[in-house]
DNA sequence: TTGACTTCCATAAAATCCCATGATATTCCA
DNA sequence: TGGAATATCATGGGATTTTATGGAAGTCAA
């Protein structure tokens, strides 16, 4: 399997780790990684996850080590400062950062939501909200890509 | 590739020693270095910081300017002149030199910002305030740049 | 010898590793 | 097919290691 698939909500215990679902550490392990890079999602809503790989990309697309570029500066201050790279320990646990942890209004528990190339990390009742949203959107516009969506997680 | 992620504060002692981040050093080791080399920022707010090897880019850079140029004086001059290689210490820390602390108003704590190739250091409450300004404009720009790709964002 | 820089050592906090357990899923065979 | 034997997984807790930081002792040059 090469995509993150479906949704999982894992505890967050008292040291502040989680267990990244087994699948999802099957997906990563496929590309060769025993690390997940979380960085926050543009509007803070929730946390972005993927592999370094994506992370690599991305700072080509930046371009590559111009000092003069306000534009790279930019992308590289938002983008790369506030990710983080964790190493999934034996147990298939990370450890998030609190303030990312905070800045989603994560506690307790966390919801795991696979998006094909990354997955996210949500507080589980605002994904909820979010994703009812999402189908409400997805419907009004008849698109019909999605006709079938959501049977991954009910 | 081990890049430069996250933003780590640390203390600056009394005889002027930090710790660089573990993270940091690691990668740095990851590509040989136990050394940093360190510049002020082009426009002077902070410490730019970075490997051997970005140096070395750097120069082939500006090598292939015309030596009989301005811009090649004036980069040489910038980038190469005032840049100092300081070694990391078996505690994992380095001794940045006091004009370059005074010069981007450090004093006590500062911030290491990972840039993907490389870092750079921070008085805390300088960055806070130019990472909100980098944020609002990767978001505008977002669209047009980076639009759709990657699938790490929301 | 004084001052500046390096090692070296001590410590508290934090991160990481290791093992145990219960729950769920999977395999296997009569 | 049923159901026991076996794996896998998420989770908890303790032990061990790493990290950041402070201070003392050793080096070296002016």
């Amino acid at each position: 399997m090469a995509l993150f698939l479906s949704t999982y909500v894992n505890k967050v215990d008292k040291k502040g780790r989680v267990s990244v679902p087994a699948k999802f550490r099957a997906v990563l392990a496929s590309k060769g990684f025993d690390s997940v890079v979380l960085l926050p999602t543009i509007n803070g809503d929730a946390i972005d996850a993927c592999g370094m790989d994506v992370m690599e990309r991305l700072l080509e697309k930046i371009g590559g080590f111009d000092p003069l570029s306000e534009d790279r500066e930019s992308f590289a201050d938002a983008l790369m400062s506030d990710a983080v790279e964790l190493p999934i320990d034996g147990d298939g646990r990370i450890m998030v950062p609190l303030e990312l942890l905070e800045n989603a209004g994560i506690e307790g528990q966390c919801a795991f939501v696979g998006r094909g190339d990354s997955f996210q990390i949500w507080q589980p009742e605002a994904f909820e909200i979010r994703k009812k949203q999402a189908r409400a959107r997805a419907v009004q516009k008849r698109a019909s890509s999605l006709g079938g969506e959501g049977g991954a997680n009910d």
